[in-house]
RNA sequence: GCGCCCUUCGUCUAUCGGUUAGGACGCCACCCUUUCACGGUGGAGAGAGCGGUUCGAUUCCGCUAGGGCGCGCCA
């Protein structure tokens, strides 16, 4: 029977949960659900100093607005030290380790020393084959891998293709650091194994992490699971993505009022592609992912292709999940608030009224919160200022006679008012648009709204003539 | 400095030796039209450079250039 895929996102607390952490979360994700394996989710916080709370509820705050769920528990891997300690005395007892008693400063002699002698390894190894009795007294030693020094290293990545590097140029690595906690690189192999990882899909600035990795595994005699390496998000201009640009936590996106569907929609075509297929839903996106179809070369983050995605799961949205998923994002946008205090079912049945005029006009929730803005502004409007060079006095006189024309209607719908506009224009042999825009910015207090029809409908009757007559 | 990775329109990408090099975003024009959008139609726009291999290279190989990542008792 076929091994059950395990896959796992291991973010460090330090920081929030970035787009290229969210990608491969997301990536991680995907392969397992469309495998039934499992993702699971792991802490590296065994940097105590840099590891904050805040950072790790901003993670799994992240993930989970992101829909992108885990399996089981999150696991700690501070709480796992016993264990690599247990791992790396192992390694010590087989003579696959040893203890090293250098110094930081003779370390940083060393890797000098090496460097100005164009050599890729650091350290020299000088504590390899001694003999424990020539250690320094009163001096903690780190315990170090007994690396291959002849021969390959040799990573099968899924996505980087076949990798080497000669174990010639590869140091002996430190597991244990001098007061017994385990180094990350360590940690992370013992906990991938105890876990049951199998597929390790990850950040390609791991790639080198992968080889020195891969000597650890073949000393313990685990099998090495299969390893992704996917390539990083630039910025715009193809440098390192700073917070200028994309760097920002997943919240932030959450802020500017983008749907988590259509954020993960983006993701997954950076730097993967099906065919020439853009849009996919969940399910879609589940059943095409694959390691093979990603690409090796780093994507620039692109804001104007996130907006146009996103406007597009804006438009495909129901009205009602649209409300619903813009009062959800409420407390999160600029003014939200200020929507979310007046929110009463009066109002929502005006929202939704309007929702189809206002989600064709909207690329974001963002978006969609200001352009229902006029809904729940209070009387007397304040204008644009474009707005307010509509309302010329002779646009005045036409508002002037349309007031009598709509108060006469009954019932009041979207056909009864435009009939009596247009029968209006017809009149006074005037073009709808001249009209049109004065009325528009009369009743919303700006030159941009829906179709003004629909405008007059959500905002009724009587609120309408209101703002009229506010305006003569 | 050393090691590793990358290089198709401005951007994201398709192509798995033979294509008028395709799509999407963005941009431009036109159409639709009560504004803005949406939608529709059309357009401009790419194989980093140089050598090989081959009947034939965007595709395979090498070099150069440019970019990225890594090189801790950080993760």
């Amino acid at each position: 029977m076929a091994e059950t895929i395990v896959t796992r996102f291991a973010p460090s607390p330090t920081g929030f949960l970035h787009i290229g952490g969210a990608r491969t979360a997301l990536f991680n994700w995907l392969y397992a659900r469309a495998r039934g394996g499992k993702m699971l989710l792991r802490i590296e916080d065994t940097d105590r100093e840099r590891s904050t709370q805040a950072a790790l509820d901003a993670i799994l705050d992240g993930l989970s607005w992101l829909g992108l769920n885990w399996d089981g528990d999150v696991i700690y891997q501070f709480s796992r030290a016993d264990r690599h300690r247990e791992v790396a005395e192992e390694l010590l007892a087989k003579g696959l380790a040893y203890r090293c008693y250098a110094s930081p400063e003779e370390l940083t002699q060393m890797r000098e020393a090496a460097r100005s002698a164009g050599r890729a390894k650091l350290y020299d190894g000088r504590w390899r084959d001694r003999d424990p009795s020539e250690a320094p007294p009163g001096v903690k030693p780190v315990i170090r891998l007994k690396a291959p020094v002849t021969g390959e290293t040799v990573i099968e990545d899924k996505v980087q293709g076949r990798v080497v590097w000669k174990n010639e140029d590869l140091d002996d690595l430190v597991l244990l650091r001098s007061d017994g906690t385990p180094t990350y690189m360590h940690a992370v192999v013992v906990d991938d194994h105890d876990m049951g990882v199998t597929h390790i899909i990850r950040g390609d600035d791991h790639l080198t992490n992968g080889a020195r990795q891969k000597q650890i595994y073949d000393a313990l005699g685990w099998t090495v699971p299969v390893m992704a390496h996917i390539p990083l998000i630039h910025g715009p201009d193809g440098s390192k993505l700073s917070k200028r640009h994309g760097a920002l936590g997943v919240d932030a996106y959450r802020g500017m009022g983008y749907l988590p569907q259509a954020l993960r929609n983006y993701l997954v075509r950076l730097g993967w592609a099906h065919g020439d297929q853009e849009i996919f839903s969940t399910e879609e996106m589940i059943a095409a992912f694959d390691l093979p179809q990603i690409g090796r070369s780093p994507a620039r983050f692109d804001f104007a292709k996130l907006e146009n995605i996103s406007g597009h799961y804006i438009r495909a949205s129901s009205d009602e999940d649209l409300l619903a998923e813009l009062e959800k994002a409420l407390p999160y946008l600029a003014d939200g608030p200020v929507l979310a205090a007046k929110l009463n079912p009066d109002l929502r049945r005006k929202i939704l009224l309007a929702m189809p005029g206002l989600k064709e006009r909207a690329k974001s929730l963002v978006d969609l919160l200001e352009g229902s803005r006029f809904l729940w502004a209070s009387r007397p409007l304040t204008m644009e200022e474009k707005a307010k060079a509509l309302l010329t006095p002779e646009a005045r006189v036409i508002i002037g006679s349309l007031i009598t024309d709509l108060s006469a209607l009954n019932p009041w719908d979207a056909t009864t008012t435009e009939t009596a506009v247009r029968a209006y224009a017809e009149r006074t042999q005037a073009k709808l648009g001249s009209v049109a825009q004065p009325l528009r910015a009369a009743l919303t207090g700006r030159t941009t709204s829906p179709g003004i029809f629909e405008v007059l409908v959500a905002l009724g009757k009587d609120e309408s003539i209101a703002r009229l007559r506010d305006q003569v």
